[in-house]
RNA sequence: GGCCCCAUCGUCUAAUGGUUAGGACACCACGCUUUCAAUGUGGGAAUUCGGGUUCGAUUCCCGGUGGGGCUACCA
């Protein structure tokens, strides 16, 4: 049974290359019939970020990715918090000491940074100069007896490690360039490379499926599992989300468009989203688009995840969550429109009654549903500042504008008893259309604008439709004024 | 500096030892049309460079170049 994780550190919101890898791990946890688990990896005090777990499983939520194990529910393999599993790494630490594979450093940190630059300067790999792995065992005792803060090194030992990634392939590194990892930090907490080991071997994971960065440590993390003596999982490393300067997507050089929950709040939709994510960087065997989480699920393979990473495109984004907005029905995206229309209708001061139509006459036009902000100004504003110039078709006048809004005018009033519907609307002022009289340009341009006010807005009867008779002749009559 | 990874239209990508190098987004044009969308049709646009291997390479190998990642008692 292949076991799989994501492993998201609380240090923030969900990011969203973390949210692809999540997602990849999703889909091959569902596709291979195996659990999908979520670890949280606290371990490093500082970055901790208060109320950052749940806001990002909230985030694994709303894109529809659930787990079967993890710090919410109860599985075999618990705690799934790093943080609460701080004996064991401790235990696991001087274990491998005593085997032998590690060792007690004592070093100042300002000590290893001089180190570090004198290494640089004179071309070398940087890496820990094994100092206090000439202390005897005696001397170490000593220290320790005495209270002196130490952390525990990996001994790196000499040869090659090769591995066969699943994605690209084999890696081959030479273990003089890997540097003796501290696996235990001063404060007890284990660094991620032990903590990351212990775990994934203590809750079987068969596949580590996780971002490129990890790649250059994974040497290391191969030799913890010999030294331990444990049969490692195989690896998958994702390449990386860039943004448009091709650079790692991250929070210091690309703000809040790295979380997901400002794809949730500008009004993404999650399915969007993840059929998004899932393309940037794998492609199925056709040329299909849209894929239903389901569908990924079903599609999904390793062997088709790209190589060179993939740039974050807001524009093609932008394509899927219109594509999401029309397949829904008008109920649900009048369902998830409310809050936004909520908000407006506050600010106007206007009480909103039901929004279905407008729902509807908007839904081929959002690309996010933030859009309905700008798209509405005529539906809920009604005192917009009309002039001349606006009201008059670019190939018309004055005098047959007028009494294009006259005429308008009086066919709303005798209106009578017909149905106050988009095409008996329609049809009713096609009446007027008559060569020699009116083109349909120099008749229903000033209607529209009338009604809108914008250069820009949906079909004249769609308007007149949602906006009722006495709004349309109050807003005609005010059209006038402003020719007059 | 050291180590590792990567390289097809602007972007996401497909494909092959021999193809008119395919699709999607974006862009442009045209159609529909009262405007804007939506929609329909069409168009421009790519195999990083240099060596090999081969009858033939964009595809395989080597090198350059370019890009990215890692290089913490962060993950």
């Amino acid at each position: 049974m292949f076991r799989v994780r994501f492993a998201p550190s609380p240090t923030g919101e969900l990011h969203i290359g973390g949210a692809r890898t999540a997602l990849y791990n999703y889909l091959f946890a569902r596709k291979n019939k195996g659990k999908f688990i979520i670890r949280i990896e606290d371990t490093d005090q500082e970055r901790f970020v208060p109320g950052s777990l749940d806001r990002i499983l909230q985030g694994l939520k709303w894109l529809g990715l659930e787990w079967d194990e993890g710090p919410d529910i109860k599985g075999e393999f618990g705690p799934y918090i790093q943080s609460e599993r701080l004996e064991l790494y401790q235990k696991y630490a001087h274990e491998l000491v005593d085997k032998g594979s590690a060792y007690y450093c004592f070093c100042e940190l300002s000590r290893l940074e001089i180190l570090r630059e004198l290494q640089q300067s004179q071309k070398q790999p940087t890496k820990y100069d094994r100092e206090c792995l000439k202390l005897t065992p005696d001397n170490v005792k000593e220290r320790l007896a005495r209270g002196e803060k130490f952390v525990i090194r990996l001994k790196v030992p000499e040869g090659k490690t090769i591995f066969t990634d699943k994605v690209r392939g084999e890696v081959c590194v030479d273990n003089s360039n890997l540097d003796d990892q501290v696996l235990l930090k001063s404060d007890g907490f284990p660094t991620y490379h032990l903590a990351n080991v212990v775990d994934d071997h203590l809750m079987q994971i068969t596949h580590v499926i996780r971002g490129e960065e990890w790649l250059p440590s994974t040497p290391k993390h191969l030799l913890l599992y010999e030294a331990f003596g444990w049969q490692p999982p195989e690896f998958a490393h994702l390449p990386n989300v860039l943004n448009d300067k091709r650079a790692k997507l991250s929070k210091r050089k690309d703000g809040e468009a790295v979380w997901v929950q400002t794809y949730e709040r500008d009004g993404f939709l999650p399915e969007a989203l993840t059929n998004f994510l899932a393309l940037l960087g794998w492609h199925p065997q056709d040329d299909r688009e849209i894929f239903s989480l389901e569908e990924l699920v079903k599609e999904f393979d390793l062997d088709r995840v790209q190589k060179g990473g993939a740039i974050f495109s807001m524009q093609k984004l932008r394509w899927f969550n219109a594509e999401y907005i029309k397949k829904l029905t008008l109920v649900k995206l009048d369902n998830l429109l409310k809050p936004f229309y909520k908000a407006l209708a506050q600010t106007t001061g206007q009480k909103i009654g039901t929004t279905r139509a407008l729902t509807q006459i908007l839904q081929s036009r959002l690309i996010i549903l933030k859009d309905i902000n700008e798209f509405t100004h005529w539906y809920f504003v009604s005192d917009f500042k009309l002039t001349a110039d606006i009201l008059i078709p670019k190939a018309g006048n004055l005098a047959k504008t007028k009494s294009a809004l006259q005429l308008a005018y009086e066919l709303l009033i005798d209106y009578g008893d017909k149905k106050w519907e988009v095409e008996e609307l329609r049809n009713a002022f096609e009446v007027l259309v008559r060569p020699g009289t009116f083109t349909r340009g120099e008749l229903l341009w000033p209607v529209r604008v009338a009604l809108t006010g914008e250069r820009q807005s949906p079909d004249v009867f769609e308007v007149a439709f949602v906006l009722g008779r006495e709004e349309c002749l109050k807003r005609l009559l005010d059209a006038q004024k402003v020719l007059a």
